[in-house]
DNA sequence: GTTAGCACTCTGGCCTTCTGAGTGCTAATT
DNA sequence: AATTAGCACTCAGAAGGCCAGAGTGCTAAC
C-alpha cells in the first residue's frame, strides 16, 4: 500500500508523462503548483517509488517513468473509481441521431472514438447470429444466376450472388423461397441452418421437385461464415505519437492491423464491461508496448459486440475510458430502446 | 533521339537502380554482362545522358540515378513497346472462377495484385450507375422503419434504413413499391431521377395518398449521392521500400490514402488502357514522389471502374504494367461475357 | 574512339568531446 | 526525525573531426 505522499508523487509522474512523453525528474515535480516539497525529498520518494516497481529510470542519471505495475496501480485506483460521466453528450447525440442504420452507426462511432482521442479505435460490429430473420428474397437475374438477399429485424442485410444449378426451374425456385419466408420469419440468424435441416427439409420435398440439389444450394449461399464486421478508424493517428518513431515498429504494428483475424482474436473477451490492458498484458508481441482498453455493448444479455481503443502504453487513461464507457452505455441502451420497439 | 549506346545505358542503369535502390557508378556498369566497354566510356556516355536530362547524380561525385525524364523514355520507349502477355493465367484464373460475384473479385483481385508486386493496389469499383434496375424492396422493420433493397442486373445490391413518417400508410408503401417495380425496370440507375420524375410521379399522384411526402422519402433514401466502392489492398507494403525510411513521408502518405475522395479523385482519369504517371506528373504533393499506373476496365463503351498500382519511383514498372495490363483485359472479358448472357 | 591513371569530391561510419539534465549521498537545517 | 542544500558523479545526445570508400572528371596514352 502506498502512503498518501507516494500516491501523489506517482500521479503527477504518470499525468506528466502522458502529456509531455518525456522522463520526470525530481526539480520538475517539486516545481509543480500542487507541490510543496523541495527536489531532494521527491527524490527520497522516487526512489521509494523505484523500489517498488512503480516507476524506472531509462538510463542511470535519467528522470523516471512509470513502470506497468505503476499504470496498473494508477488505472485500478486512481482513475477507475472516480469515473465521471464527461463527454456523455456527444456520445448520445451520435448514437441517438443516427440509429436506424446500426453499421453506420458503428463505423461512425469508430471515426468520432479515434478523432477524439487520437488514437486508433476498433470496433467489432454486432453478431448478427444474435438477430432475426425478417425476410428473404431471391431476385433472378440471368436464367442461371440470381442474387439471394436476408434481412433482419435489425435492418442488416446480407447478400450472396450464387449459380442456378439447371435442375432447379424458376417456379421451384419460387416455392422455396416462398417456404422458407414462412417458416423462417423471426428466427435468430444462428438457429437458421438446424430449423431448415429439422421443419423445411420436409416440406420441401412434398412440393419441390428435386429437393436435394436445392437445399444444397441454399446452404451452400446462406450459411457460409458469415464475416465479422470490423471497423478500424484513425489507424495513421498513431503515427503521430512519439513512441511510433521507430520503422520497424510501424511495421509490426502495421502488418499486424492488416490481419483481421488477429485483431478480432484480440478483442474477443468474455468479459462485460470496461477493460484496460496495459504493455506485455497484451496477447500479441506486435503490441507490447501499447495499452488497450476494450469495452463491451450488449443486447439483452447476449454480448453484441465490443469497442476498443488503442495507444501506446503512455495512454490518456482517463479520458479513455470514460468515453469508452459512456459510448458503450449509450449503444447499451439504443440497442434495448430499438429491441422494445421491434417487439410491439 | 538517344544512340543505341546511349540507350542500353540507360536502360542498364534503370534496371540496376530500380533493383538495388542504390545509385550505380561507371565501374558496376562495366562489369554487366552485355556490356563489354570500359568504365571511362561508360563515364563519357553518362557524362552526356546526364546533360540530356536523363539521368541525375544524387551529390557531386555519387554515381548515378534515374531522372524522372529517364523513366519516362523508358517506360514510352522500352517497355511500352514490347508488351508481352505474361501473367496472363494467374489473372485468368481468377476472374473467372470468381465471377458471380463482383465486388468480390474487385476485391480480391486488389489483394492478388499487391501480393504479386509488392505495391500499394487501389481499385476503383464498377460505376453502378451504368448497370440497371432489377427489382426493389421495401422490407418494413417495425411500424416506423423500414429498409429498402435495389438489385441491378449486375448483382449489385445497395441498402438504406430509413424512417417511415407517420403520414404514410402501410398500404400506401405497398403501392408505391409496386408501381416503382412496374415503371422501373431496366432502367438505368442514372437515369432513375428523371424516369421518377417524369412518369412515376403523375402515377403515384393518381393512387397514393399524400403522394408528395412519400416522394421526397423515396427520394432521399434511393438518390443521395452513391458512395463510390474503393479498395485498398497492401497499404503496408510501401513500408518495406526503401525510400520510404523517413516517418514524415510515411505519415503524409497515409494520411493522404485515409481522404478516400482524394484517392478516388487520383484514379479518376478519362483516359482508356493504361496510363502511367511518374512522380511530380502526379496531382497530389504527397505522392510527388511515387508513381501510379492505372488501367480502366470497360463494360461495353462505357467506363466501369479503374485498377492502379502505387509504389515509389523506382518502380518494376515491366512487371506492373503488363501485369495490370492482363488483369484489366480479364475484367472487360469478363464483364462482356456477363452482359451477354444477361440479355437472353 | 577507347582506355588507363590520377587527383579530387563527397557521404557515411566512427570516434571524441562536451554540455545539461538528473541522480544519490552526506551534512546541515528545521 | 524529517527536510533541504550542496556536491560529485553518470549518462545520453549533439557537435565536431577524421578517415575510408566509392565514384567522378580530366588528361594523356593506346
Amino acid at each position: 500500500m502506498l502512503t498518501e505522499r507516494q500516491l501523489l508523487i506517482l500521479q503527477v509522474i504518470i499525468d506528466d508523462f502522458i502529456e509531455s512523453a518525456n522522463p520526470v525528474g525530481s526539480r520538475a515535480i517539486s516545481k509543480k503548483d500542487d507541490i510543496s516539497l523541495s527536489a531532494a525529498t521527491i527524490r527520497n520518494v522516487m526512489a521509494d517509488l523505484e523500489e517498488l516497481g512503480y516507476i524506472e529510470k531509462t538510463h542511470s542519471s535519467s528522470g523516471r517513468v512509470p513502470s506497468e505495475k505503476g499504470y496498473r496501480y494508477y488505472v485500478d485506483n486512481v482513475v477507475g473509481p472516480h469515473m465521471e460521466n464527461g463527454n456523455l453528450s456527444i456520445m448520445r447525440d451520435l448514437v441517438r441521431d443516427d440509429f436506424i442504420d446500426f453499421e453506420k452507426l458503428v463505423q461512425k462511432s469508430a471515426e468520432v472514438l479515434s478523432d477524439l482521442t487520437n488514437y486508433t479505435s476498433i470496433i467489432l460490429g454486432p453478431e448478427i447470429f444474435e438477430t432475426k430473420l425478417k425476410q428473404l428474397q431471391i431476385v433472378p437475374l440471368t436464367d442461371h444466376s440470381a442474387v439471394a438477399i436476408l434481412v433482419t429485424d435489425s435492418g442488416h442485410v446480407e447478400h450472396r450472388s450464387f449459380t442456378i444449378p439447371a435442375e432447379i426451374s424458376a417456379t421451384d425456385l419460387e416455392k422455396i423461397v416462398n417456404i422458407l419466408n414462412d417458416r423462417l420469419n423471426g428466427i435468430s440468424l444462428a438457429r437458421l441452418p438446424e430449423v431448415i435441416t429439422t421443419e423445411v427439409l420436409s416440406l420441401m420435398q412434398m412440393y419441390v421437385h428435386d429437393f436435394e440439389k436445392s437445399y444444397q444450394y441454399l446452404k451452400s449461399a446462406f450459411f457460409k461464415e458469415q464475416p465479422v464486421k470490423l471497423y478500424i478508424g484513425g489507424k495513421t493517428n498513431l503515427l503521430t505519437q512519439p513512441e511510433f518513431n521507430d520503422i520497424k515498429k510501424i511495421r509490426a504494428f502495421y502488418q499486424m492491423m492488416e490481419n483481421e483475424d488477429q485483431v478480432v482474436n484480440l478483442l474477443k473477451t468474455p468479459q462485460h464491461g470496461i477493460k484496460v490492458t496495459i504493455g506485455n498484458e497484451n496477447k500479441f508481441e506486435e503490441i507490447k508496448d501499447f495499452s488497450l482498453i476494450t469495452a463491451s455493448y450488449q443486447f439483452g444479455n447476449e454480448q453484441m459486440g465490443t469497442i476498443a481503443l488503442l495507444g501506446p502504453t503512455r495512454m490518456e487513461y482517463r479520458k479513455v475510458i470514460t468515453l469508452l464507457n459512456a459510448l458503450s452505455n449509450e449503444m447499451t441502451d439504443a440497442l434495448y430502446l430499438w429491441y422494445k420497439n421491434n417487439e410491439t
